[in-house]
DNA sequence: GTGAAAGCGCTAACAC
DNA sequence: GTGTTAGCGCTTTCAC
C-alpha cells in the first residue's frame, strides 16, 4: 500500500489540529462554520480516508456489524445482504458474515468466539438462528447491540418485521375468494417462528369465513423443495384432496407443481398452489407463482438503521430496544391460482 | 466490550516478553520449542484473541480479503462467498464485500475508492468484472493482490477456473449420443467470457461430428430467465426447430422450459432441454435440468488460498502470478435429456 | 533465540 | 470553540 494521507496532512493543510479534524470526522459539536468548511476542503483535496484500524483501536470499536445467518434460503439471504450492504457503504461500515447451525450444538460458542474475534459493533441476526433464544440471550448477555429480522425474537430485542399472520389471512382470503373451500396447507420448519405465524393467519381465516377444518389437509414440512414434494405427493394421493394448496413458501411450492405435472394434474384448472416469499423461483416456474412478497432488501436496510442507532447511543443514555418494526407485504398474484370459473 | 486480554497478558503469564508472543502469533521463525509451548499455552488458557485493529494498524494491514462482484446470478455467488467464508473463518482474515456494476461508467472509481476505503488485503474478482481488462489494469496498479474467478482474465493474474469449452462440448457430446442432430444453441451475456468458451465448445463439437451448423439456431440470450424464453419462442416458432436446445445457463435453460409448456411442447420427449450450472433451479423446475456442475464452492475456497500465498509472499519474493487453476467439472445427466428411444 | 523502544493513525480526557 | 497529551494493542527495527 502506497503510503498514504494521514490526520496530520489534513491538520496541517487546514491549519488546525488533529483533533479539530478528528471532531469533523466523526460529527461532533462544537466546530465553528469556517473551520468546518476549511477541514472539509482539506479532506477533499487531498482525497483523504481515515485509516479504520487505528479508528478502531482508540475508539475501541471495528466499524464493523455483523450478519447472523444459516444458510436456509439463498434468494432471501442475498436479498437482505443487498439491503444491508447499501447503508454499509453510505455509512463506511464494513460487513462481517458470520454463517451459522441452527441446530448445531457448537451454535453458541460458535457465535461468541465470532463476537470477540471480528469484535463487530454489533449484528443483525436473521431466522431461524433468531429463533434460538439461549443464542439471543448469548448475545445480549455478550452486551452486543443486536437488530432482528423477520421474528420477533422473544421481545427483548429491536425487530424489523412484516406481519406474516397477516399476509397468510390474506392468501388464504385469495383462495376462498378465487371459489376454493377445500384448501390445504404445507406447514413450514417448526424451528422458526414464522411457521407459526403463517399457519395461525391461514386457520383463523378459515374460521373467519366458516369454513372446514378438515386435518388431513394440513401437513408440515421444513421450507425446502424435498419437503414440499412430500407433502404434495400426500396431499394429492388423499381420498378428498384439497383444491388448492398454500405452501408455506415458494420452494415448498415448487416442490407441490413438480408433483401435480407428475400425475398430469393441470395447475391451476384443476388445483390452485400458492407459495411465500417472492423468489425469483415463484417467476420462472411454471405456472408462475401466487405468492407474498416481503420487502427484504429493505428490512436488511432499516435493520441496519436501527442497528447503528442504537450503536451511535450506546454509553449514552439507556437504549429504548424492545421495538418493532413493522414492514408492508403484498400479494402477488400470478398464475397458479388463476380463478377457474 | 468488556476490558479483553492483551498481547501483554499473555507475555507475562508466559514469562517472555510481548514481542516473542507477537513471533508466536505470526509464525515467525527464531522460536525455540519450549519457549513456543508455553505461549502458546498461556494463549489457551487466557482465551486470548489478537486485536485485529491493533495488528492492521502496526503492521499496515486489514486481515481484510474483498470480494468483487456484479449481482448477476444469486446462487453463484451465494456458493462461492461460502467458499471463501470457509478459509476466511480457518484464517482469521474477514470478508469485505464489494458489489458492484459491470458497465456502470463509475466502476472503476467506485471500485477504487472502495480498495482505499476498506483497505483490503487482497480481492478475489468474480464474473463479468474480471472480463474488463480496464478494471484489471486499474487494481493492478493500484498494487493490491488479486485472483480471479470463472475468467481467464487478460492472463496477467492468477485465475481459478473450469474448462468451460471442454464441458459444454461434453454436453452436446451428450445430446448427440442421445440422438439429437439438431441442435440449437442459447448464448451466454456477450460481456461474459464464458459465454464465447461454451459456444465455442459447442461449435467444436458439432463440426466434430460432421453435424449442419444451422445458424437459425443459434440465438444471443444474456444469462437470464426472461432472454432463455425470448429465445425459446423464437426457437420454437421455425420453421424446422431443432430437437435439442443447449442453453448456456439454467436460468435461461428455465425460461425455454417455460415456453415449451405454454406451448404444450413435451420435454424430453419432443424436445430435449439442457443447461449449465447446476443451480437449484435446475432440480426444482420441470422436468429436472440437465446441466453442468461446476464446484464453485471449492472454486471460492481455492482462490482464496492463492490469494492468501500471495498477500504472504508481498514483499518478499517477486510474485509468480499468472498461473491458471483448472477444477473439475461434472455432467448432470436429469430428466430433461433422457433418451427419447 | 530474545527483548527494549518506538510508533502505526487515530480518539479520549482534559485543559485552555 | 479549539488544542495538548496520552495512550489504544500490536509490529517493526535494531540491539543483545
Amino acid at each position: 500500500m502506497t503510503v498514504s494521507v494521514t490526520i496530520d496532512d489534513v491538520a496541517i493543510k487546514a491549519g488546525v489540529s488533529i483533533k479539530t479534524v478528528s471532531r469533523v470526522l466523526n460529527r461532533e459539536p462544537n466546530v465553528s462554520e469556517k473551520t468546518l468548511a476549511k477541514v472539509q476542503e482539506a479532506i477533499k483535496a487531498l482525497n483523504y480516508r481515515p485509516n479504520n484500524a487505528a479508528r478502531g483501536l482508540a475508539g475501541r470499536r471495528s466499524f464493523l456489524v455483523g450478519l447472523l445467518y444459516d444458510n436456509a434460503s439463498v434468494n432471501y439471504l442475498a436479498k437482505l445482504q443487498t439491503g444491508v450492504l447499501t447503508l454499509c457503504e453510505e455509512t463506511g461500515y464494513g460487513l462481517a458474515l458470520c454463517p451459522a447451525t441452527f441446530g448445531d450444538d457448537g451454535l453458541i460458542d460458535h457465535v461468541t468466539m465470532w463476537l470477540r474475534q471480528t469484535q463487530v459493533d454489533g449484528v443483525v441476526i436473521t431466522p431461524p438462528l433468531s429463533d434460538s433464544k439461549a443464542l439471543l440471550r448469548a448475545i445480549m448477555s455478550s452486551n452486543v447491540p443486536a437488530v432482528i429480522v423477520s421474528s420477533k425474537g422473544p421481545g427483548d430485542m429491536p425487530a424489523v418485521i412484516i406481519d406474516e399472520a397477516k399476509a397468510a389471512w390474506d392468501m388464504t382470503q385469495h383462495l376462498i375468494h378465487a371459489g376454493h373451500t377445500k384448501i390445504g396447507f404445507i406447514k413450514g420448519h417448526p424451528d422458526h417462528s414464522s411457521s407459526e405465524e403463517r399457519y395461525r393467519g391461514f386457520q383463523d381465516c378459515l374460521i373467519h369465513n366458516g369454513l372446514e377444518h378438515n386435518g388431513e389437509w394440513v401437513k408440515q414440512g421444513y421450507f425446502d423443495f424435498e419437503s414440499g414434494v412430500s407433502a404434495g405427493q400426500e396431499l394429492l394421493s388423499l381420498n378428498k384432496p384439497p383444491t388448492a394448496i398454500f405452501a408455506s413458501n415458494d420452494d415448498m411450492a415448487a416442490g407441490v407443481l413438480h408433483v401435480a405435472h407428475r400425475l398430469n394434474i393441470l395447475i391451476p384448472e384443476t388445483m390452485a398452489v400458492v407459495g411465500f416469499d417472492d423468489t425469483s423461483l415463484s417467476r420462472q416456474i411454471w405456472p408462475s407463482l401466487t405468492t407474498v412478497q416481503q420487502p427484504i432488501r429493505l428490512m436488511g436496510t432499516r435493520a441496519l438503521e436501527l442497528l447503528l442507532e442504537i450503536i451511535a447511543q450506546k454509553g449514552d443514555v439507556v437504549v429504548p430496544s424492545n421495538t418493532v418494526h413493522q414492514m408492508d407485504f403484498q400479494l402477488m398474484v400470478r398464475e397458479s391460482s388463476q380463478c377457474s370459473n
